[in-house]
DNA sequence: GCGAGTTTGTCAACCGGTTGCCAAATGATG
DNA sequence: CATCATTTGGCAACCGGTTGACAAACTCGC
């Protein structure tokens, strides 16, 4: 019986009818080979005759052929796509994150898929759970899922965490202790003794990692240090926390962030508090706009791009481990560095007394 | 011959050594049906018998079963996912943007691919052309592209484009001339009685708007306007302006953007011009950080979270018409209003002379 | 000129769903 | 109880690539 290729001549003249995008098939006929032989010579350049390769070559450049990732990504389970989640990306600290991850995703020809949970545990597992079948591995940037969760999705697919320390999962760590050391350094050298750190949500492991690393370098330096919090990691969650820290009698804030450092920076000269002679402020990572403040706002800077950079060339590197021959250094932390500006100044004579 | 099902079997005894997730194929044999039932159970409540789609369900359940979007893509060519394409995803312009398309496509169950072609038209096509394939449709938020390649894509694909007029392809567009109104009004109720434009890219279908907005305004209002440009549309684009704008001899500047603006207005200050009275210094929309300058700038603010939001619930429309009854009105400007801060105020007697 | 070793390209299964078609089962009706 | 209409669910093709196995064609040495 002549059962030829029923389907596929049904197929062929589907397709001649124009419309959808060119396949492999189209390609075949055009070059009279077979579609098998069609998708090596795409994808393992070598394998296939020279001569063959060149007219499929021609063949597909003549129809203008795309590979559709979708109908690559079934059969070999690679869609060449990561995934970003956030929680919240109006938040000043994410775009560089984003942008660093977007630039090293598309370098190596990848997709980058960004999901914002919204500040919600929840939202992010959903948003986890939908996305995790189309992603070759995923970066929690500011994760509110707890250890375990982080740790059952790491078990399925490659997973990086910034800003976080989770046993088993690859983190991309800054080097608080160098920031904080510069900052309380130039803090002492003004001649301020004692401090206030405004800390942030008391689930957030940066928050406690920089007070920590606070507690540990004031005492060096003959300083004093209290903590205020937590609060929430925006303007607002700075200005609630004004009047503990003017109680406190401290002559210099750290705040959790720049967010909140700013929020402090408002709320402190309307109420008439000179800053920095009155009060000196101090925020955390830099972020746009931190320099627009009167006085700029002395923050310690991380290197955002990079972290987000790094987070997916680790992944990347993980997913494909052929790619690149330089493997990244997950293991080093970020350098975080002292940005001075006009938020910090000597203590007035008195003032925090 | 007994041909049965033989590769079915070899499958199962695959998966059934566990790791990969689990499939229809999986429920199927769980739960007693064809995979096909299953199928339809999942994606069509109702077309199946209640008794039988329960079983399914209770065998979905217990697998844990998620539906793989990529294997579903394929037959239906629908991927549930939206590609949203920016030009620079640290301009705080664009967070607004990003934040509304998110959360409208993650309310619809679509998953965001947002893609930064950073500037240059020819990673941003080369970006499109590889996540075409595997989106159901593109929002082009500050395209870098001509109008006839974005034809020729939204020919293939839904595509709006926001802050762009293009005839047949759907833009979100902002009411350019309400804001600018009110803030020629607002300078020339101060006394202001010439105004300087400082101008954003040439190719800035935007910025033309907002020159061809004040020119129309200026004169009504009895004032004279110049255009200083076109500049880059960064804080050093604003610097940059500054000897011209004084060598103009107006009172009032109105920069492209808020970060011309800013940049303007850091300038003017370390050059010990007094800000807002001998210089009065406006912006357009209210990025980020706009009110942490001091003084804090004015601005014409536009709602740049509901045009993404409106421009990914349009999109949704026409790619599932069936999802939302309510359509998305695309006709109606975006409203754009003052926002009066301290960058602006009364011209000193002589200033600008 | 012939057998061994390589290269080249074809066949067909497969990834995991979706869906048109149809037969069996069920229910309603006379 | 027979007949016809309606559900219900199975079969198999299909989406567009990838890839292991293998046969045909080609190369080479003796």
């Amino acid at each position: 019986m002549s059962d030829q290729q029923p389907e596929r001549v049904a197929r062929e003249s589907k397709r001649s009818r124009g419309g959808s995008a060119p396949t492999i098939y189209d390609i075949a006929k055009l070059a009279g080979v077979n579609p098998s032989t069609v998708s090596r010579a795409l994808s393992q350049p070598g394998r296939i005759n020279v001569k063959t390769e060149e007219r499929i070559q021609a063949a597909a450049k003549e129809l203008n052929y795309r590979v559709n990732p979708i109908a690559r990504a079934l059969p070999t389970g690679r869609t060449n796509t990561l995934g970003l989640f956030v929680a919240d990306i109006t938040n000043p600290v994410i775009f560089g994150i984003v942008r660093g991850a977007e630039r090293a995703a598309a370098d190596a020809g990848y997709t980058l898929v960004v999901a914002e949970s919204q500040e919600s545990g929840e939202r992010e597992a959903t948003a986890i759970e939908r996305v995790m079948p189309s992603v070759d591995g995923l970066v929690l940037a500011t994760s509110r899922l707890a250890d375990t969760q982080i740790k059952q999705i790491a078990a399925r697919k490659p997973v990086v965490v910034i800003n976080r320390e989770l046993e088993g999962v690859t983190g991309i760590l800054p080097d608080v202790e160098r920031g904080v050391d510069q900052l309380v350094a130039h803090l002492a050298e003004l001649g301020h003794r004692s401090i206030a750190y405004v800390s942030g949500p008391e689930t957030s492991w940066v928050s406690r990692r920089r007070w920590e690393a606070l507690l540990a370098a004031a005492p060096k330096r003959g300083m004093t240090i209290v903590e205020i919090g937590p609060g929430v990691p925006t303007l607002d969650g700075g200005t609630a926390a004004i009047s503990r820290v003017i109680a406190s009698g401290v002559t210099a804030v750290v705040a959790f962030n720049d967010l909140m450092a700013i929020g402090l920076l408002r709320v402190a000269l309307e109420r008439g508090i000179a800053v920095p002679s009155q009060l000196s402020i101090a925020g955390f990572d830099d972020i746009f706009g931190s320099d627009f403040t009167a006085p700029a706002l002395t923050t310690v800077r991380a290197p955002l791009i990079e972290a987000g950079e790094r987070a997916v060339r680790h992944l990347l590197s993980r997913v494909s481990p052929q790619s690149d021959d330089r493997r990244v250094d997950v293991e080093a932390l970020l350098p975080t560095e002292l940005v001075v500006r006009g938020s910090t100044g000597h203590p007035l004579p008195g003032a925090g007394d």
